[in-house]
RNA sequence: GCGCGAGUGCCGGAGUGGUCAAACGGGCUGGACUCAAAAUCCAGUGGCUUAGUGCCUACGCAGGUUCGAAACCUGUCUCGUGCACCA
């Protein structure tokens, strides 16, 4: 049994200490900087980092192997909101988190350790401390070929100098802007805040929504009605309020507002000014009127339990027409005279309200709530979560195929979506409506508070549509390859669509906004050119230069070439030579020649490092490549969490090892496809993979010099030498894998004779085309010359030993061979005692060839007939042309003469014999008298058995 | 809803105008080896047919373009994914 686990160990700690992947500026070697995102610490490293990680190492491995430096770091992301979010759930004695987080330190510490590891987490920065030298090992047992020595969490000062660089550059270029803008908000921490703050808020997403508020005129003031769907203003009927609910009346700007208490304390976060004036009791507005925009009269007040003062107003304006809610409160307030007496309500007024038609959708009458109510069979507001089916249906046909009716005025026949925000707009214009936004569920931040939406004044954006970023950012998309390249159309789809994004919030991990110290850079946007800091930081370590000096002209220098270097060296107090070293370390590495990524990258990330590079950076610094990979299944589901099947780093390692990972990540699907985790299907990879280390072992033991005969047989070798190399420039890791894995062991299990100088031949090459798939493996291996196979140089393939004519006949033999079999099984013959092959006749020769020729520019049957056919043979020939342009894989690859045919199988006889342990006879078909002989063909003989 | 991607045999998945009944891998069936098993090797694995290279049916569904389509176009269904302040 072969041990990965001791061969993975001992490679790993040979190549550290050997430093082979550390890398040095060489201005002989042809220089080649790959990368991939940082990843977020956020617990351990799974195979979706295992993945991106592992795909650029085999790449980045061949590049090296061909002779070029190559470039690989990997660096850390620790800035936003979840790191924070972590230390809060700890803080707060979330037991579920503690105990995730117990179960992600366990692995690595005593038990006695664990308790208080964990408690030491309510300092965000333990966090990172605790996990980042994790994070390095578990990407080590990958077997990856990175430059350790250039790491950095995007935490550290020469990090955060770099991006406030970036901004200010930013910030000159006039790139920034400011504005008012809706974010998630909690009240007890007073902040922002995101997914990771909220309680649940990873499974059950909080969204915003914006409401329309509508004001009803009520006597000296506006009771406020929020809706989300303006456009069935025209169907309005009356007015809901919860007669339990105290309101308040409030002056808000100029305006006296009637809305809930609730409503008024969260329009002080959005922007308003308010002062209460009078509490108002719902029920002392039952019965009373407000008029209603629209349809432009006063309609009733009514009692309706369900308005919940803590959404929005608290107030809802009623269109039982389209709303099934509405449809069946109004209904139940027409049929009970008792309800209506509590309320003190005149039942007969009531019964007067008519339904407004105003939407007419697909699959419903005018009136589509009643049609949805009657369909759902509901009878009461209890029936809950039918109504709630039931709008839900109503509005997914209004929305889509609704078009609003005569009853809309001058809205009429416009479609619902439009409808929408046209009325939006009209209402908003004429100062009889106000946008407010909601959450989209009730939700709490982690440590208890209310989320509630705020707009925020002062929130910082990019402005990606400022004058010329787009243009620049354009061209630098078009000179950059993408691969594979049916992406390129979405990254031109996003750069379109970006306009003005937020990119500084109030909390969170990461680098202050230089110039507003309040605002910390938020985590998307501070990430976007820190590959540029992988060229130096192995340098700014090796001369001790700490990251408070690195001052924006530092930058400006290093990257950019400008200012003075004397100057720059005495005002920084940094040695010229090392600035200038610093300089020259970046100008060999820079710019990022490939980039490897997730494609849902595409929308943000990999758009706003482009953006952000053609803001900061010389042209000739542009990034030069993408290229994209698909998402991870783990059983044909998604990972996560909850469905705990999240396979870790750690836990690949004890179980299969580095190389059946690598072998079966490249093997088992394309880079842009979706890798789907089986267990049951990496274990047989691992099987196969010592199954080949013991073929390879036992090769490596026989071995004689020598010349290989067998011209097939190192034809497709050569071959696929050559198919390998060609994957992998491409960087298709399926097809080179396979290549490696399979079709070179078929080739090779295939040759019987001269084994030990085939041995010799092929043995060195292969160990080398298997070493960026399965590096430990092939050290383990190697007994080259060079000390690392894994430094060693590229096979290369021998374009003159590829020979089609040699493999031809190879085929040819081995299709004779199988039509025996099949001739023989057809004929009932149980020994064999005579085969009889017949070589085609010889015009036919000449006709394939003329054929063939013809056939490359017409594919017509008549035509070709016409003018291939000729006298003597008119009839065959009629035959035989359909039959091969219907099946053309009748056509024979290689015409050989009748000769070289004879010759060929002449040659071959003992062979044949041997194999098919009879007399074996060759006759020309010309000479034949067998019937049979006018089938044969050329490359196909005619077969006799006895 | 909009955008993007995908739908292939028992399964995973190649294949983007003709060497396609479909690579490669797995499974299954039969055979060789073995006391036996595992491993390995060979053969078979849509249907029918035949002393061979023939026919039919198939690549989500329905049409179309073409001498020819799994591949191109149109429509349709299903699934996945993104839709912004979130890393």
């Amino acid at each position: 049994m072969v041990d990965h686990r001791k061969i993975q160990d001992k490679w790993q700690r040979k190549w550290k200490k050997e430093k082979i992947f550390e890398v040095n500026v060489d201005n002989k070697k042809k220089k080649f900087f790959i990368n991939i995102p940082y990843p977020y610490i956020s617990g351990s490293l799974h195979i979706g980092h295992g993945r991106v990680v592992t795909e650029t190492d085999v790449y980045a491995r061949y590049l090296r192997m061909q002779g070029m430096n190559v470039l690989y770091p990997i660096a850390f992301h620790i800035s936003g909101t979840p790191v924070l979010g972590i230390s809060l759930a700890i803080k707060n004695g979330d037991q579920k988190k503690i105990e995730l987080y117990k179960n992600y330190v366990r692995p690595y510490v005593d038990e006695n350790e664990v308790d208080g590891i964990v408690q030491s987490f309510e300092d965000p920065w333990k966090i990172v401390d605790f996990f980042i030298p994790k994070m390095i090992d578990e990407f080590s047992t990958l077997g990856l070929g990175v430059d350790w020595r250039r790491s950095f969490t995007s935490g550290d000062i020469e990090h955060q100098k770099m991006v406030e660089w970036q901004f200010n550059k930013f910030k000159e270029k006039n790139y920034l802007v400011r504005g008012k803008y809706p974010v998630l908000f909690s009240k007890s921490l007073d902040n922002a805040v995101g997914e990771d703050d909220i309680a649940d808020g990873d499974t059950n997403p909080v969204e915003k929504q914006e409401f329309t508020l509508i004001k009803f005129k009520f006597e000296d003031s506006y009771i406020m009605a929020g809706t989300l769907r303006p456009e069935t203003m025209f169907g309005q009927t009356n007015m809901w309020v919860n007669p339990n609910v105290v309101y308040v009346k409030a002056k808000v700007g100029k305006e006296n507002w009637i809305v809930s208490k609730e409503c008024l304390e969260k329009l002080k976060y959005q922007d308003k000014k308010v002062e209460v004036i009078e509490e108002i009791k719902g029920k002392d507005l039952l019965g009373k009127t407000c008029f209603a925009p629209f349809v432009e009269r006063e309609i009733m007040i009514l009692p309706s339990e369900h308005c919940d003062p803590s959404i929005v107003t608290g107030l809802v304006t009623s269109v039982p027409s389209d709303a099934p809610f509405d449809y069946i409160a109004l209904k139940e307030l027409k049929d009970s005279k008792d309800m209506c007496k509590k309320f003190g309500l005149d039942n007969e007024e009531i019964k007067k309200i008519k339904l407004i038609p105003i939407i007419k959708s697909k699959g419903y009458s005018d009136f589509a709530a009643v049609d949805a109510v009657d369909r759902f069979k509901i009878k009461s507001l209890k029936d809950s979560e039918k109504l709630e089916q039931a709008t839900q249906d109503v509005y997914k046909a209004g929305h889509h195929t609704g078009v609003l009716i005569e009853t809309c005025g001058k809205f009429e026949g416009m479609k619902v979506e439009e409808a929408k925000e046209a009325m939006k707009k009209a209402l908003l214009k004429s100062k009889k409506a106000e946008i407010f936004y909601e959450t989209s569920r009730k939700a709490i931040s982690r440590d208890g508070g209310e989320i509630i939406v705020a707009i925020l004044d002062g929130q910082w954006f990019l402005d990606f549509n400022a004058k010329g970023w787009k243009k620049d950012a354009k061209k630098c998309l078009t000179a950059m390859k993408i691969q594979p390249d049916k992406f390129r159309k979405q990254f031109e789809d996003v750069f379109d669509w970006l306009d003005k994004r937020p990119c500084a919030r109030k909390r969170g991990l990461g680098t202050k906004l230089p110039f507003d110290k309040e605002w910390i850079i938020e985590s998307l946007s501070d990430s976007t050119i820190y590959m540029s800091l992988y060229t130096i930081k192995n340098k700014l370590e090796e001369f001790g230069i700490k990251g408070d000096k690195l001052k924006p002209e530092f930058f400006d220098y290093v990257y950019n070439g400008e200012g003075d270097v004397n100057k720059l060296s005495e005002d920084l107090n940094i040695d010229k030579k090392e600035l200038q070293e610093i300089k020259e370390s970046f100008d060999y590495w820079y710019p990022s020649d490939h980039r490897h990524t997730f494609s849902s990258h595409i929308p943000n990330h990999l758009s706003f490092m482009i953006f952000s590079h053609v803001a900061c950076f010389k042209k000739n610094n542009w990034p030069k490549k993408i290229s994209l990979h698909g998402m991870v299944m783990s059983d044909g589901i998604k990972m996560s969490k909850s469905k705990g099947n999240v396979v870790t780093l750690l836990e690949l390692n004890e179980k299969y090892g580095a190389d059946a990972f690598r072998a079966f990540l490249c093997n088992t699907t394309s880079v842009e496809g979706t890798m789907n985790w089986q267990s049951s299907e990496v274990e047989r990879m691992k099987k196969h993979l010592e199954q080949l280390f013991e073929v390879l072992k036992n090769m490596s033991k026989e071995r004689k010099k020598g010349v290989v005969k067998n011209k097939a047989f190192v034809s497709k070798v050569e071959r696929l030498i050559q198919k390998a190399s060609l994957s992998l420039e491409n960087m298709d890791l399926r097809s080179y894998s396979n290549v490696v894995l399979y079709d070179l062991l078929r080739v090779y299990n295939k040759v019987k004779e001269d084994k030990e100088i085939v041995n010799d031949y092929l043995f060195q090459r292969w160990i080398k085309l298997l070493c960026p798939l399965i590096p430990h493996y092939a050290e383990e291996l190697w007994d080259g010359k060079d000390e690392f196979v894994s430094i060693s140089k590229w096979p290369k393939y021998d374009e003159k030993k590829i020979d089609d004519k040699a493999e031809f006949i190879e085929n040819s033999v081995e299709n004779l061979l199988s039509d025996v079999q099949e001739i023989k099984k057809l004929a009932k013959v149980e020994n064999l005692k005579k085969v009889k092959i017949i070589i085609s006749p010889k015009w036919k020769y000449k006709f394939f060839r003329n054929f063939k020729k013809k056939y490359e520019m017409e594919k017509n049957v008549g035509v070709l007939i016409k003018s291939l056919t000729d006298k003597e043979h008119g009839k065959e020939i009629s035959k035989l042309i359909p039959m091969l342009v219907k099946s053309p894989s009748k056509i024979p690859k290689i015409v050989l003469s009748q000769k070289e045919e004879f010759d060929i199988y002449v040659e071959k006889k003992d062979f044949l014999e041997s194999e098919l342990k009879c007399v074996v006879e060759i006759e020309l078909a010309d000479k034949s008298k067998e019937g049979k002989a006018k089938n044969a063909m050329p490359s196909k003989t005619a077969i006799l058995v006895e």
